[in-house]
DNA sequence: ACCTGAACACCGTTCAAGT
DNA sequence: ACCTGAACACCGTTCAAGT
């Protein structure tokens, strides 16, 4: 019954759990992977046989919670109107996030999006257009979101993160494949294209949205204002 | 006319600018001490008498591009309805921010909020309170602009970030300074926590103001569904 | 298959010392 | 007053080696 003998051995879901369990208690600058090590009782060195680098680690955190959060979402199903569908998944999610606050912040400066992240806004896009949205108005739906759905924005910001990667060689397979499994997603982003001035420059007129999104909240506040 | 006789003494403002140039350059994680130093040709430790650490950069940094939102600001003046005043203001930020992406993230995780941001959202309250908004609704508002002020959210899903200093020993003495100051802001919040049902977990209620957007958000888009 | 030790390049930072 | 060199603790990571 030695300290020896009583380690399991390591996998990469255990070192993701404790690594959002460090990232949890205390805080995401603790995250290391050498303090992560000491946690697991193991060397530092250890780490890289079940995660290629530390930016895998990152990415494998976003995704746990991303996942925590889907998990989240399936409690929500069967809400007809699409209204208080979309709210419970928003507020589920939140609930989520505010167990992992550093999430948000490290999902926003990610450059790497979890599938999961499409499949849940495949599935908010799915709600808007059974709902009798046109394509144009669930993307613009989309960005006045914002932070509400997953609890970071930088998107508004920074246009090259939104729909930028497009200029990868692999985007038109990825297309293809994507269309079986985010079909509302597909569809829409193909119905934006057609409609876009200027396809080059991506899909997201940053601008357009951003200024879609200011007047939905200045108008929506006019009408509440005595 | 050796290189050493080139070299400007150096200052707090002329390595802050460096600073700028550097993370606008080549990322904000570029932005290292040791790197910087290289940036001004001066040693690394040379950078210690200027700045207390790199906390103190930082800081620095982010006041700057405060201060250039601010100055943005003063050419807004002059619109008489809110909903126009507010969306030049938005719009002239969001044009600062787009020149230093990595603004909105470090501003979303610094810790300590720069005083310009203060004077800034109480010249917004400002704003909606001559337009006829109660405290409150000017309350909710603020919450419900999320990301679009200043490009980064974050306070709607960690709520200890956003009104939770009043813990601080020095937190009645600053009200009184504030007062002067930031009388809108000072107001508002004073009426707020008058209302407030339990004061002492601050004078945000973080699930409250996350529905309100919600709704307003929903109710919006609800209008414009054909 | 899974883990480790030694080593390297890179951080932020202190402190005594230079001009 | 302003800058530097040497040194320390800490980081991510490689690579050859152990079991």
């Amino acid at each position: 019954m030695s300290a020896k003998a009583s380690r399991k051995p390591l996998s990469r879901q255990r070192v993701l759990a404790a690594a959002v369990v460090l990232a949890d208690t205390q805080g995401i600058q603790a995250l290391t992977m050498r303090r992560l090590a000491v946690e697991l009782h193991v060397e530092a060195m250890s780490l890289y046989y079940h995660l290629r680098d530390k930016e895998a680690l990152l990415d494998g955190i976003v995704e746990t919670v991303i996942a925590e959060i889907d998990a989240a979402r399936l409690d929500t199903q069967g809400y007809e109107d699409w209204r208080t569908r979309l709210r419970h998944q928003f507020l589920a999610a939140r609930h989520v996030m505010l167990r992992h606050p550093w999430a948000p912040g490290l999902l926003g400066s990610r450059r790497t999006i979890p599938a999961a992240v499409y499949t849940y806004y495949d599935d908010i896009i799915g709600t808007l257009i059974d709902a009798g949205f046109s394509y144009h108005l669930a993307h613009r739906a989309l960005h006045a979101f914002g932070s509400l759905p997953l609890g970071f924005t930088q998107e508004i910001f920074s246009p090259e993160s939104a729909g930028g990667n497009m200029e990868d060689d692999a985007a038109e397979t990825d297309l293809a494949a994507a269309a079986e499994t985010l079909p509302h997603l597909t569809a829409m982003v193909t119905a934006e294209v057609h409609d876009s001035t200027d396809p080059t420059l991506g899909w997201c007129d940053s601008q357009a949205e951003f200024e879609f999104t200011l007047d939905l909240l200045l108008n929506g506040l006019e009408h509440l204002r005595g």
